[in-house]
DNA sequence: ACTAAAATACCCTTTTTATGGGATATGAAA
DNA sequence: TTTCATATCCCATAAAAAGGGTATTTTAGT
């Protein structure tokens, strides 16, 4: 095909996206339709003009790009998705084309968008991913309840500080640890901060 | 001054170095001299071709920021140094001429660059930091074996799961933990592995 | 209206952390 | 040379977390 390919570049770093469109902008036949720091923004431009291909970050704070892709593949599945995220840390997913990470540089991520796109291929940046203990992003999203205790968690409260903080009892807040816990398949909270950082839960400004 | 600004770029993701590069050498009147994803090899490179301004991220692996600032300063005192980062949680740093977030877009970056070298001002994104708890990163720099100590407790380990994988008791990875602790001023393991994490420490790849 | 998911609350046991001490040895820096 | 940072080890106590349950109410979606 000969017509350019129309790309949408979702991040919340502004600079990046900058620096995404300059670089794409100048290289091959692609069309920067728009880039957006706001997942739920960038969906509602996505529906009045569909590009070929979104690129989105993961850990984004409003709305992850694990959520995201599903609403735009929900859309329309005709719309590939590339993960481009600083985080190696999880399994394929049906419902994304390829992820990269941002390592990564300028040709492989132009040959990367070109496969997904003409070759209709999958590129993922990390074939040999252990399939063992993974988060499964795919299944089990936090509930907003749930990320509230886990911002309140990596801002240093004890359980029983979360319960007054939020009116209820620490038993509840003790209970939806464990089921944050088996959602994001962490042993402890070690393990929930890194996990919950990487998906851009916890806003990381003190 | 008519000759171009000389810019080297530090960053651990080669996609935003190629971003960056695109973006300040399309602008202005700029030289970038090169980019470097690992702060050890730009030390020795900015040595051979002196830049104007140094612009670096804070959290990356094998040296962060900060300690890769005070080396370019301690070479040559008169290098302007920039920190671009994703994190919003330290003081103002003596050694360091400005910091935006990543947040912030390319003519603001243009802006900031011109104003330190030229106008040799002091640019902070954050000028009502609260003057507070934040980690004052100029003192307190951590040892090799207390990074060491945070990657295990990142990972999960228990102090007695240290303790057996480094064959030493697990009084001293107490100790270690209290004082890396008090350098980061922190009171739990979930603060530990937040701050860790924006300083790079910890190695995000499950 | 029904159902599933989320949020809530409670109890108990054991392990791990957090915090307060104190002590010793070494090597680098001032 | 004398301090300082690092690294090691030990002890005691209290708080918190981890892991195992059960169960009710509220909310959201089909």
């Amino acid at each position: 095909m000969n017509r350019p390919i129309k790309i949408v570049i979702v991040d919340d770093h502004q600079i990046f996206l900058d620096g995404l469109n300059s670089v794409l902008a100048n290289s091959s036949n692609f069309e920067i339709l728009f880039t957006e720091t706001d997942a739920t923004k960038a969906l509602l431009k996505i529906k009045n003009t569909i590009p070929d291909i979104v690129i989105t970050d993961i850990s984004m704070p409003t709305m992850n790009g694990i959520e995201f892709s599903k609403k735009v593949k929900l859309f329309n599945p005709n719309i590939k998705i590339l993960a481009l995220t600083m985080f190696n840390n999880f399994k394929k997913i049906d419902f994304i084309d390829g992820y990269l990470l941002k390592e990564t540089d300028k040709e492989h991520l132009v040959e990367a968008i070109k496969s997904i796109v003409i070759d209709d291929e999958k590129i993922y940046a990390n074939e040999n991913q252990t399939l063992n203990e993974s988060y499964d992003f795919s299944k089990s999203i936090l509930s907003d309840r749930e990320k509230d205790i886990i911002r309140l968690i990596a801002n240093e409260y004890t359980s029983e500080e979360i319960a007054e903080k939020l009116f209820i009892s620490k038993f509840t807040v003790e209970t939806h640890r464990k089921n944050i816990f088996l959602k994001l398949k962490v042993k402890n909270i070690a393990g929930l901060v890194k996990t919950a950082m990487g998906l851009g839960i916890i806003d990381q400004n003190l």
